[in-house]
Formats: structure tokens, C-alpha cells, sequence
DNA sequence: TCCGTAACCTACTATTGCGTAAGTTACTCT
DNA sequence: AGAGTAACTTACGCAATAGTAGGTTACGGA
């Protein structure tokens, strides 16, 4: 009762189902879901379409699954990020957290920031992405009451945290001798936190 | 010889292209490039395909049309809005533009930030935001040199200037009583500048 | 060894959606 | 009026691709 034999492709029924999951989130996070095919998923993995049918339903069974494992993976990783520390550097924890999911998970990260299936009534915003930074701010919400802040500033600032990471980490991955994670996320921060303190303050424009 | 004649639809070429580009940009900014039909493009100007044919050559023709339009519209008033005042006095007018670019263009920008029809090389930045960020770098740039500031640091704040607006200014325009544009400018702004002067340094993370 | 079942495949159907060919209507100018 | 042209239509070809029906192969236990 051997579980790997190598000849045949043949592979047990979770095996398969982990490698399309894989290849899934490979394929989502290069064409985004619209532009790709079942059928090359299913050439990549070696096998034929029913394959994907049986295990996930279809197309958007396998990208459900996809989402919702990227999806925990990193709000998991940020909400640990926040639990311990001074405010500030439970800010930093974050930043670094999600900067660090950035580079270590490029095809998730893809996968959140393109377009869903079927935008819903929604305008604009690829919705997974912003369902993060909404996730993030209930959990910045939490922090901030703790913590004596203003709850109500917390969600401008999970926004913007996330939009400046998703950019910034995009340039910063693409570049040619990239800083370390830590340098950007110090930047990140320093920006960040400077920002929050006095937010609950009403500062004027210059004329 | 008068132009509008209303009991037939039929309008002048500049004018049915008018308005298809206009139909095109709200169209794309509902469902994506990907998603979008001609056929749907077409019948809600209550015209036939061919027509589309030949006034853009065709879907990407319509979709080159509308992005160019919107990067235009932006980008010049964000040149506008750097050209004269003190550095920090210019970095609230880009912020302002851009904000107000985005809540009272939500169709132009939604265009901007989905995926562009054949993602190139890169891995998962819908490319259009990406090059805008770019391009605003150039301005930053430029600006930066100027004014003796370090002109490497700019395209580290063009890109996370882009990100914080665009998902900041998504949550704005989605919230149920907003603040006002200048409320919002004024924080991003603030929290903006208080990094960019200090980037220069080497700020490090805590323990 | 042989049988049941889990894994897998070939070969379709149906739909959608881009793009085009060829012809038709209405406006304008002389 | 009637000729020429600009705006528009119907009707199609064709390629991609989501999803399915039904059959086939190999594995593993009794």
C-alpha cells in the first residue's frame, strides 16, 4: 500500500486537488480570472478537464478556493501582526507582514488585486482587495479602541495602509536592486504612523 | 442644413463616436475589458456592431480610445497642479486633483485601475495604474530635483501617493457620509509630506 | 486472481462573442 | 427631383471555451 508511484500520473484524490489549487492560483494570478481557460489549468497539470470539474464544480469552485486560501493566509498574518507590541509597532508588524506576504506570495497577491468574476453592483475597486483593506480595518478598529484612539480613523487608515503597500510593494518587487523589506517597511511606517497621530486633529490645506 | 434631427437616431460620425467612447468607458468600468461585449457596447447606444468596426477598428481600438482619454485627462491635471507653490503646497494640489479626479470621473477610474487586455510580462499590477504611478514619478521627479530634494526617493512616493488615493478615495466615494474632499486631501497630505522629508534618512524598524 | 472503486480520458454539445460581407435607408447638395 | 454619399442594418462565419456524457485504465484489498 504505497501512496507515489511515479510512472503513471495517477495521483491520490487530495494530491490532485492540492496541485490545482497550485497551478489555479498560477494561472489566475497571469491571465486574471476572465482570460483564463479551464482547459489550461487542466494542460498544465497533465490532466484533462473533468479532472477540475470533479473536484471543484469548475471554474469558479477552484477560484473561490484559491481566494479564500490567499485570503486567510494573509489577514491570519496581519491579525497576528497586531496582537502584541506598542501601537506603533503593531503598525510596523502589519506593514511588514503584508510587504513580506507581497513578495513570498506574488501569484496570491496577483490573484487578490485582479478582477473577480462578476464585479457586483460596486463601481470600480477590484472587490477582493478591497474587501481586505475592510477586513483589515475591523481588526485596526479593534486596536485602535484598545489602544485609545479614535475607532472611527481606523478605516481610512487599513486603506490606505493597503493601497500604499499593494503599489509600493509592486514597484518594490519589480525593481532592479530593491531595498529590503525591512527599509521599506520603516518608510512605510514612519509615513504611516506620522499620519495617524494627528489624524483626529482637523488639518487645513495651504493656500 | 441642420445637424440634429431627432425622430431617426442617426447622429453625425463625431458624434456617434462621442458617444461611444462614452458608452465604451462606462461599460469597461462595469465589467472589465474581459467582460465587456461589443454587442452590449453597441446596443446600448442603440446602434449595431459594425458601426463600433468602423469608427475604432474594434474592441481594443474603442478601449486604446478611452484609456488614452482618461490618462490624458489625469495626468494633466496633476502636471497642472505641480507647477507652481511651495513642495509641500504642490503635493496637496496633486492630491487634491487626484481625488477629485476620482470622485467625479468614478467611471474614467475604474477603467484605470481594472485589467488591461493582454497583461504583458509583468505579474499582476492592473498595468495602467502602474504606469500612471510611473508617470507621476517622472513629474515627481522632476519636481523633486528642483526644489534639492533626493530625486531617487520620488518614485517611492508617486507609487504609494497612487495606491493610498486610489484606495482611500474607492473608500471615500463608497462611505455613507464623506467628508469632504479637502478633509480628505489634508490628511493624505499631511501624512505624505511628514514621511518625504524624512525619507532621506534611514529610519529603522523597532524591536 | 478477480472485483470494486477511484482516477482519469476522449469526444462531444452549446454558447458566447469578435469580426465581416453585402446590402439598405436617409440626408444633402445641385 | 435624383444622384451621391454618409450612416446604418441584417445575417453570417469562425474561434474559443465552459461544461457534460459515457467509457476506460490502474490500483488495492479480499
Amino acid at each position: 500500500m504505497q501512496k507515489k508511484n511515479k510512472p503513471s500520473g495517477r495521483l491520490t484524490a487530495a494530491a490532485r486537488r492540492a496541485q490545482l489549487i497550485e497551478i489555479g492560483r498560477e494561472v489566475f494570478a497571469e491571465r486574471g480570472y476572465g482570460a483564463t481557460s479551464v482547459e489550461e489549468i487542466a494542460a498544465r497539470a497533465k490532466v484533462s478537464k473533468p479532472i477540475l470539474y470533479d473536484h471543484f464544480g469548475g471554474k469558479e469552485g477552484l477560484y473561490a478556493v484559491v481566494v479564500d486560501r490567499e485570503m486567510e493566509y494573509i489577514l491570519n498574518r496581519m491579525a497576528e501582526a497586531v496582537t502584541i507590541g506598542s501601537p506603533r509597532a503593531r503598525l510596523e508588524k502589519a506593514t511588514l507582514a503584508y510587504l513580506t506576504y507581497v513578495r513570498e506570495r506574488p501569484q496570491g497577491f496577483a490573484v487578490l488585486l485582479r478582477d473577480a468574476p462578476q464585479q457586483q453592483l460596486n463601481g470600480s475597486m477590484p472587490a477582493l482587495m478591497y474587501e481586505l483593506a475592510d477586513r483589515i480595518g475591523d481588526v485596526f478598529t479593534e486596536q485602535f479602541r484598545e489602544a485609545g484612539y479614535d475607532p472611527k480613523s481606523a478605516p481610512i487608515y487599513a486603506h490606505a495602509l493597503v493601497g500604499m503597500v499593494a503599489f509600493v510593494g509592486q514597484w518594490w518587487t519589480e525593481g532592479d536592486k530593491p531595498p529590503s523589506v525591512e527599509t521599506v517597511a520603516s518608510h512605510i511606517t514612519a509615513l504611516a504612523w506620522r499620519g495617524l497621530r494627528q489624524l483626529p486633529k482637523k488639518p487645513s490645506l495651504l493656500k
